[in-house]
RNA sequence: CGGGGUGUGGCGCAGUUGGUAGCGCGCAGCGUUCGGGACGCUGAGGCCCGCGGUUCAAGUCCGCGCACCCCGACCA
């Protein structure tokens, strides 16, 4: 890709009160854009690092036993009657919500529960065909009463849900803790660190869920940590804990932080409210248990800025980086061209600054741009070429294929 | 939804006691530069958020909206 033809509208400077350093730095470094408050524009910089993120779940989904769908955003009243929760969300501003041209009343999808367990139930499913897990990327819409932060906290965003239906409690369970191991290694491959958090269970169940946090100034969220393991506690369940930790009994200390997923065992309390059930070995008839478990894609990148950046700008973690690598050409006669070429042919990704613009301001722009190598080319190099992580101050010459064996390591 | 703030060329901002708009960046052209957002010259670009009022005259004063940002509440 040359820089000469990317759509990356960078911005010196940015609204003054802009708050969050995940919108500030999107929005310099000409990954995203905004429509409105809450809405974001993915650019084609933006855009990579949502697919890279969104490739990886989807991995990790597929690892799991997951089925990708897609379902739809426009979504019928009558389907969210069947658990009330066309009053209840509508009430709270929460779920967006109208009538069509004829009259049909209409939401935008806010989450998926009615509408998967429909897909299901239509299905008429017998215990031959549980378990089964069928997961979505896609928009979501909430009518938030405050967006805010970028892409922190918007009323349109691009999340992965799944749901999972099973025959007993027993089979849930076991599916529910393989999630959390997927989810923890989605996250270690995205290069965000998270800590899996005990929350409240929501609605159906006294069982807990599991919230995937980021522990940063910035969050939202209070969770409690543990001094000596890897657990933590919501803050809205804290007092059930006055042990301290339940693993290990140590001093939970507060700290704030971001969610970046949330998982919960529903039991059969949706299935008993829409009807779900599957055929028995026997004939007989038994509702669904289900779980669903979630990941905010955009709100992942919006953190990864949070916690990996320094005043110059980004500092994408390798895996969801846009490029693998940023080659910025200092020379006259566009030697560029030729290392690019062959750094393709050698499967890298390769962004190449061909533009005439000064050195200084290519340098500047690969910092904020963030992608993890910066290699440059140029007369002061004689044929070799500079590499340089974006976060290391120093940098080596080296040849062409050092740098191609180094990168693609 | 409560509180606060801000709306002026693409972006960031200034605009005195009311007299029909300015700076920086960016953009276009030419020249000089070329390892940390270079410099000079020239040029294009604005219903001053909207509506209504006050006034001889409104970016500026008054009223009502709308939008955006921040704090809080909320967050299946």
């Amino acid at each position: 890709m040359h820089r000469s033809h990317l759509f990356a509208p960078t911005r010196r400077e940015v609204a003054a009160d802009l708050g969050s350093a995940n919108a500030e730095l999107l929005t310099r470094a000409g990954y995203i854009r905004t429509a409105a408050a809450g809405v974001p524009i993915y650019l084609p910089l933006g855009l990579r690092v949502l697919e890279k993120i969104a490739r990886i779940v989807r991995e990790e989904m597929d690892a799991l036993g997951g089925q990708e769908v897609i379902m739809s955003a426009l979504q019928p009243k009558e389907l969210w009657e069947e658990t009330g929760r066309w009053q209840k969300l509508g009430q709270n501003d929460v779920m967006y919500q109208f009538k069509d041209r004829s009259e049909r009343e209409t939401g935008l999808g806010m989450t998926h529960e009615e509408m998967a367990i429909s897909l299901i139930r239509d299905a008429q499913p017998s215990y031959k065909d549980l378990p089964l897990a069928i997961y979505q990327i896609q928009k979501k819409f909430r009518d938030e009463a405050r967006a805010k932060a970028g892409l922190l906290r918007g009323r349109e965003f691009i999340m992965k849900d799944m749901y999972s239906f099973h025959v007993s409690e027993a089979d849930l369970e076991a599916f529910y803790k393989q999630a959390i191991s997927s989810y923890l290694k989605a996250y270690e491959r995205i290069g965000l660190p998270v800590i899996a958090t005990i929350a409240s269970g929501g609605v159906f169940t006294e069982n807990h869920s599991h919230e995937f946090q980021t522990i940063t100034e910035v969050g939202e969220d209070t969770i409690y940590t543990c001094a000596k393991c890897n657990q933590a506690i919501n803050d809205e369940i804290i007092a059930n804990f006055p042990d301290g930790c339940p693993n290990c009994h140590a001093e939970l200390k507060p700290e704030r932080a971001i969610e970046v997923g949330n998982i919960f065992r529903f039991g059969t309390g949706y299935s008993e409210q829409m009807g779900l059930t599957y055929t028995t070995e026997t004939g007989g008839r038994e509702h669904v248990w289900m779980g669903s478990y979630g990941i905010g894609i955009s709100r992942v990148m919006g953190t990864v800025v949070e916690v990996s950046h320094d005043e110059r700008g980004i500092i994408w973690p390798r895996s969801i980086a846009p490029f693998d690598v940023h080659l910025l050409d200092f020379t006259k006669d566009g030697q560029g061209e030729k290392v690019a070429h062959q750094m393709k042919a050698a499967g890298l990704d390769v962004l190449l600054d061909d533009r005439p613009v000064s050195a200084g301001e290519k340098l500047a722009e690969a910092d904020l741009f963030g992608i993890p190598y910066r290699a440059i080319i140029s007369e002061k190099t004689a044929g070799q070429i500079e590499l340089k992580a974006r976060t290391a101050p120093d940098a080596r010459v080296m040849l062409l294929t050092e740098v191609i064996s180094t990168l693609k390591r």
